[in-house]
DNA sequence: GACTCGTGGAA
DNA sequence: TTTCCAAGAGT
């Protein structure tokens, strides 16, 4: 286990005092990895993105409608995909309302527009194969941090620290003791994550689809399975008791009556039409008017929806 | 850092 | 019924 230098720049007076996060020992590391990995070979679950046939543009797609999406939702809405884009330059290929249509009510459609948007530059860029490279997967329309690690790891079997809010609230947990992470991804956390990567590549890449499962499946943010838990002897926060979350509360969304329900509704018009919409067909989905124009706006602002020249309205052909 | 951005199922 | 929350990214 190597120690990482947590900064760049080497001469800094006054660090900063670190929280007092429990030490990733070589110890710590070593065990939890076999019972973690163990546990994941005999309770992984099989979706199709994990298969060998889903393949890297398999994975990226999975990645993109997983963000913030359950799994049970995904998995119709993956396959059909997959089925009608089995290759980035498919997806290239067709406006990019299409693949908004297809999104259906996977929500947060922005989605659909980056993925779309990724396959066009993998296929200008990078000849139509998904990149390895990390730093050329960030560089990637709608991939930010956890998605250009998770592909590296499960598609291409690299060594990335993938931290996902699975991953953080087990760490949170197991190593810190605490029942959730911050609101916000830290320095800390990655350092963590980091520290407990194993070091062999391949064993990295299990460990990080893993502890994924592990949050998923057993260590669930409402009620944790503890019981189940392969790693419950060296878990922290259930030796400390299972404390409640103290500190500020976790942001709720609130939903009704704000924009974004009103978009939902316009662009589920939009969706579901052949031809392009009139603007009454957009007015009777939101009684407020001046809502109404912001959200539909936003749309237009967004590249989700097309104005045109008669008024009319339709999903994006460029 | 704080906000915004959809949707629906389960507790 | 209301609340929570689900493999985040971009601004």
């Amino acid at each position: 286990m190597t120690a990482t230098p947590d900064t760049t720049a080497m001469p800094r007076p006054a660090a900063p005092v670190r929280a007092a996060v429990p030490a990733a020992t070589p110890q710590t590391s070593t065990l939890l990895h076999a019972p973690v990995i163990d546990w994941f070979a005999v309770h992984a679950r099989d979706l199709p993105w994990r298969r060998p046939e889903a393949g890297p543009w398999g994975v990226m797609v999975s990645e993109f409608m997983l963000q913030q999406t359950p799994v049970s939702r995904v998995l119709p809405v993956y396959e059909e995909w997959l089925a009608r884009w089995p290759r980035p330059a498919d997806l290239a290929a067709e406006p990019p309302g299409e693949a908004v249509r297809a999104w259906g009510r996977l929500g947060y459609p922005r989605r659909a527009l980056r993925l779309h948007a990724a396959a066009s530059a993998i296929t200008e860029r990078h000849g139509g194969e998904v990149p390895q490279d990390h730093a050329r997967l960030l560089a990637l329309p709608g991939v930010g941090e956890y998605t250009a690690a998770a592909v590296a790891s499960f598609a291409y079997g690299q060594r990335h620290a993938v931290l996902d809010t699975n991953v953080r609230r087990v760490l949170a947990r197991a190593v810190s003791g605490v029942q959730y992470p911050p609101n916000a991804t830290t320095a800390a956390e990655r350092r963590l994550a980091r520290a407990l990567l194993p070091e062999d590549e391949s064993t990295a890449a299990r460990w990080a689809a893993a502890t994924m499962e592990l949050g998923a499946l057993v260590c669930t943010a409402r009620t944790p399975s503890c019981t189940r838990c392969p790693i419950a002897a060296e878990c922290a926060w259930l030796a400390a008791g299972s404390p409640a979350h103290d500190g500020p509360p976790r942001r709720g969304q609130t939903y009704a009556g704000t924009d974004r329900q009103v978009r939902g509704k316009l662009l589920a018009v939009l969706r579901e039409a052949v031809a392009p919409v009139p603007q009454a067909a957009l007015d009777a989905v939101w009684h407020e008017p001046v809502q109404r124009a912001r959200a539909l706006d936003g749309l237009v602002a967004d590249g989700l929806v097309e104005p045109l020249a008669d008024g009319r309205y339709r999903l994006p052909l460029t």
